[in-house]
DNA sequence: ACCCTCTATGTGATTTTATAACGTTGCGAG
DNA sequence: CTCGCAACGTTATAAAATCACATAGAGGGT
């Protein structure tokens, strides 16, 4: 993985849509509205499915599949890649984590709660990642789809550059 | 890959953003103008290259680099990954062919000349991949980025969806 | 024509990402 | 209770991509 090699965040003070926030706090309430759209939906928030969305939260930065696997192995859970691609899978299709198509990583979705299609920006330089919203099937894209009858079930959508702490440094 | 078991279209008449065409004519004319630019910006299209660029725009869908591998070694070319790498970064680089994020996949530029933003339909039945424009960073992509201070170098921009011809099929 | 350098090619080995296949466990509905 | 199904664990393997190093060719300067 790219970001793997970067020291990690301090605790309460990661960027979030590149801007410092309150972290323990953005963890604890994202889970929390997790863990009570699972109960209303009855979905089952496992135990590692849990843990890997807490994981994507803490760290707030696109993490690779292995990573997260490393992580869960050191908790005790399984150490194959299923496990984690499992894991990964119910998040994903359940819109607590997005996959970003660019770095074959993972990110907690920012927005939770809402159906959304998120879009993204990825900086080349420190590999951060912000999520915002797009709604590309109301733009060229989708006049381009109906005109030749194409139906949009979803969109990846992700911008590469650099990020305002990157611009600044350099 | 995901699209090489399928058989190929017929010789002159397969799908280019859906729709029908001169295949052979639009191949050939792709041919000539990559050479073209080539020649002006002193460019090498070299053996691997050009052949990497013939077959893309012959099978126009996206190809896994292992499937132009096993091409390139039929045809006489060195049949290690980085073979196929090596001539797929130079077409990428030069805006002869896109990478779809999507399908770890290639496929030849339906626009050459221009320097543009591509955006993609992929058909998640067939595989089916057109290629149209977008700019996504006059939108609210663009607007949230500016917003934050990010600078946008260069979008992915993929919908997945269900093409017109699958659509009629069902 | 010659050499020098830089780019491109070829090959073997390895890393990184992802899925297949199959058995086991444990919760919840009947 | 027990049946059935979803989730988990593990082994194995596939698919995608890169590293490292040796050789070959093209083009520029003299």
């Amino acid at each position: 993985m790219t970001s793997e090699m970067r020291p990690a965040p301090a605790e309460d003070s990661a960027l979030v849509g590149f801007q410092k926030h309150d972290h323990a706090h953005c963890v604890e309430s994202s889970l929390t509205v997790a863990e009570t759209r699972c109960k209303e939906e009855g979905l089952r928030l496992t135990p590692v499915r849990r843990k890997v969305l807490e994981m994507l939260l803490q760290e707030h930065r696109a993490l690779g599949a292995y990573s997260i696997l490393d992580r869960l192995r050191d908790e005790g859970f399984g150490s194959q890649p299923p496990v984690a691609y499992r894991a990964l899978d119910f998040l994903v299709e359940n819109g607590f984590v997005h996959k970003i198509e660019r770095l074959n990583a993972f990110v907690a979705c920012a927005h939770p709660g809402a159906t959304h299609s998120p879009a993204f920006m990825i900086c080349r330089k420190c590999d951060a990642v912000a999520e915002t919203h797009s709604t590309p099937a109301k733009g060229e894209l989708g006049a381009a789809a109906r005109a030749v009858g194409f139906e949009i079930e979803r969109t990846v959508v992700e911008a590469e550059g650099v990020c305002p702490d990157c611009t600044e440094k350099a």
